[in-house]
Parts: structure tokens; sequence; C-alpha cells
DNA sequence: ATGTGCATGTAACTTGTTACATGATTCA
DNA sequence: TGAATCATGTAACAAGTTACATGCACAT
């Protein structure tokens, strides 16, 4: 069986929900896929030829009337059985790469007025995304009921990526909102005494 | 003023803590800065050469009796002025790669015993990661006590990314968690009931 | 002698981005 | 006529990883 890339499994996913072209695959890729991977068209068109090559999908070319023509995807047989594998495979390690912590972790060098307007910035856009989603999941709760929680059904997917999506920006908006508070706080003065940002204390063992 | 990539930045801000050899940068980039960031020493060695190119650094060679000989780079007065700018300019969007996440929005294609087992791995990963990081800050808090609360010393900028990292960790280990909860509760039954995970009450807009 | 840590580099390859290139159709 | 969307590709470049390459010093 052929090893599949990350993106080779992010194509083939999308197409186990139904079949697309390749500008499809690009629309999905700029949202919502891209809130945990990326591509541009530039690198998907050559990956479509690539797991055509190896047998995983095939494409039909469909004429529109309205429309340029063009060249509509689907999953076979091998590249279903190919993704459902990689899917519960151990994921690659993340390597991250997060320049606002990387600077944060410069902040002693730093003229304060500067930095609180990033931190308040970034703050204040990690809320507006939070509102969205939070209104998002309001959305699809009404939307599906009782049918989101079904295991087999993409709906519970995109609500369990979507939770991750609410915790993410919860945690990132109340760290910098945290990070601001401390320069305010301390800039001009010396003055010391609080601990950290409430970071949830539910789940804290 | 020439246009710094990150991987200058970081090399520069490491750089402004003490002088140091390539090989030391290297080991810093391992630990503690591979939490947000990440750079072998085949990238380091020439980063170094082009920084030292534009006079953002200069090295001197040291001899050493017990080992071989190395060389030590400082930053310049012109590099200096080009990190401390740097830092307080707007970060490179981050381009989220999550294959965890990823996959979990491919759950519903999947077998939910091997999903169970690797939400559970991550969880306990987590969890793990999150025990160690508040042991390191309660460390840090008894070396340094107040004077951690110096927003121009650099352990500040340190506990600065503590927290952050425990906060990961927390959001993560408990999203993880919930994850695998849900998958236990609905393999098998279709019974719903609840909703999301325990995302923290006390910042929740 | 063999392996490990210190120390510095280059080369080949992979992945991903930006830019180049083309062409149909629709709407203002 | 000109911009916007649909549609598909290639080429050049940038960033990052893996592998190749060398050499000293110390400990087993």
């Amino acid at each position: 069986m052929v090893q599949l890339t990350t993106l080779g499994g992010v194509l083939l996913g999308l197409l186990m929900r139904k079949p697309m072209s390749g500008y499809e695959l690009a629309q999905h890729l700029k949202y919502p896929v891209s809130n945990y991977w990326q591509a541009k068209h530039s690198q998907i068109y050559p990956e479509l030829a690539r797991l055509r090559s190896h047998a995983l999908v095939s494409y039909e070319r469909v004429e529109q009337r309205d429309r340029p023509a063009k060249k509509v995807y689907s999953i076979t047989e091998q590249g279903k059985s190919a993704v459902k594998e990689w899917v519960n495979s151990e994921p690659a390690p993340i390597v991250p790469r997060d320049e606002l912590l990387l600077k944060a972790s410069m902040l002693w060098m730093t003229d304060p007025a500067g930095a609180l307007r990033l931190y308040r910035g970034y703050e204040a856009r990690h809320r507006a995304r939070l509102a969205q989603y939070e209104a998002t999941k309001r959305e699809r709760e009404a939307e599906h009921g009782d049918d989101l929680f079904r295991l087999d059904a993409p709906h519970f997917s995109d609500y369990v990526t979507l939770m991750r999506g609410i915790g993410y920006e919860q945690e990132r908006a109340t760290w910098c909102g945290w990070v601001a508070d401390q320069i305010e706080r301390l800039s001009g003065t010396i003055a010391p005494d609080i601990a950290g940002p409430e970071v949830d204390a539910s789940t804290g063992e």
C-alpha cells in the first residue's frame, strides 16, 4: 500500500464526502480546512495527478453550460481503504511555529507600549473569532439536533473540530489578555503581586 | 534596514541574552525554543553567516583545552536595533498544520476502537506535559519570587511562554479527553445527551 | 577500538508559496 | 470594456529536513 502524504490524506478525506473538482477542493481548503491544514491550488492539482497515478482517485470531465468544463474527481475503492487506514495512524508530530509566542519570549527587550498594542490586538481578534465559532456552534446544534452526535456522520466530525476551535480561541484570548494585563501592571512600576491567567480549573489535575 | 527572517529573529533574540556558538544556539532551539520555533544546525550555521554578512552579529574564535575550538557569536549594535524593532512588529499569520485535528475531521469514516486509542493516547501525553510545566512553574516561582515580574528581565518572558504552554496543554488534554469520551459514549449506541467540553467558563463571553 | 558529545559545515531533497500563464463566462 | 468568478495548470523560489562529511576529545 502506498504511503499517503498529509496533503493526500486531506484530499482523499474531502473526496470521501463527495466527488469534487480541484477548484472545489481548493475552496474547501480555504474554509474550513484552513483551520488545521492549508494548501494552494498550485499544490493541489499536482497532488491529484499523483493520487490518480496510484489509482486512489479517478476523474471524469464534466461540461457545464454556464461555466468552463471541470474535472470531477472521485475516490476509488483503493483510495477509500488507504484513507481509512491513514485516519487512525499516528499523526506526524506537530512542529510548533508560533511567531507571537516566540516574540513573547523576547518581551524583556521591548518597548512596553508597542508590545501592549500587539497583545491587545491579538486578544480582540481571538475574542471575535471565539464569538463567531460559538454562533456557529449554536447554529449547528439547532440545525442537526441529536443527529449531531452520530459517530458515523460528517456533522459530528465537524462539530468536534469546531469545539477545538472554541477551546483554542478561548485559551489564546485569555493568555493574550493576561500578557497585556501584566504589561500594563508592570510598565513604569516594579510592583509585583499576583500569579497566572485563569487556566481552566475544572479539569486541572 | 535589512528585513529579518523569523529564524534570524530567533537567533538574534537568543544572542541578546548572551554570546553563543552555533552549537549552543542549536541546543537552545531544541529546548526550550522548540515549543514555538524549530531549526536544525544545518539551517542555523548558514543563517549565522547571513546575519554576519549584514553585520548584525560578529564572531570570535575561542580555543578550548578539553574540546574542539568554537566560534562564539555576539550581537552587534545594528543587530540589537534590528531585533528590537522586529519583536514588536506584526507576526506573520500562523499557518495551522495540525494533523490530529485534521484526522478528527475525518472521525466519521473511522473504526471507533482505533480512534479511541489515538485520542486517549494524546490526552495522556498532554496531561503528562501539563504536570511537567506546572512543576516548572512552581520551581520558577520559588527560584525568582517577585523578581519574576520584572518586565525587562528574561525570566518574565520565559514565565509568559510557560503560562501559554500550560494553557495549551490544558486545553488540548481537555479536548482530547472529551473526544475520547464521545467516542466511548456513541460507539455501538445512537444515544445522545450532553454538549461540549468544559470550555473555561470564567472568561467565556 | 568504539561510542558519545562537542563542533561546523555542505548537498540533496521535500514541501509549500508566489508568480506566471491561459482561457471561459458572467455581471456591471 | 473591464473586473470577478470559475477552472487548470507550470515555473521559480523559499524554507526546512535528512543525509553526507569531517574532526577533536574523552570515557569505557
